[in-house]
DNA sequence: GCCAACGTTGGC
DNA sequence: GCCAACGTTGGC
């Protein structure tokens, strides 16, 4: 089993890097596209690194670093009216959507705008940047994933 | 707020 | 299974 990276959207009116950062850890919840979902719930595992990336934000980017520290299973949020990610067709006997524990790793100490990720070269076939690019769950290479690290001046390591 | 690009739904 | 209508995402 070797290590992945990703890239996970979050408004951050909503959930943002900062949020984490005083939780510690948290359930990624509210996936609801199907090609997101079975990246979460096939591909996604213990371990693996993920960008926190701040969609729909002044301006857009990858705020930090965080780890997967719980492998899949089924998104209770789905299956609760109350919630704002209710989805009648999901049941506790038959779940449709599924999350995944995240844990903080750092806020980065440079932000690195969507803009910054277009303009570094070697960067150009991050999915992130493709016109139209609406998938909330994406993967990494570790190329890309080096080159941001150091963008951000990040103090992880591998 | 606009709107392009996708994704989903549902009639046929 | 096609496809038009509608809904959502997310940069700008």
């Amino acid at each position: 089993m070797s290590q992945k990276f990703w890239l996970m959207k979050s408004e951050p009116n909503v959930y943002s890097i900062d949020h984490l950062e005083q939780e510690k850890v948290c359930f990624w919840e509210g996936i609801r596209n199907y090609q997101a979902r079975n990246l979460i719930r096939d591909e996604l595992q213990e371990g693996d690194l993920a960008f926190f990336y701040h969609s729909n934000a002044k301006p857009p980017g990858i705020a930090g670093l965080m780890k997967i520290v719980k492998n899949s299973y089924p998104d209770h949020t789905s299956w609760d009216p109350s919630s704002t990610y209710y989805d009648p067709k999901s049941s506790e006997d038959n779940p449709r959507w599924f999350m995944v524990d995240v844990s903080f790793i750092e806020k980065f100490p440079l932000y690195v705008p969507l803009q910054e990720l277009r303009d570094h070269p070697g960067l150009e076939d991050m999915k992130v940047l493709q016109k139209g690019s609406r998938l909330s769950i994406q993967p990494v290479t570790l190329k890309h994933f080096s080159i941001i690290c150091e963008l951000a001046k990040s103090s992880f390591s591998l």
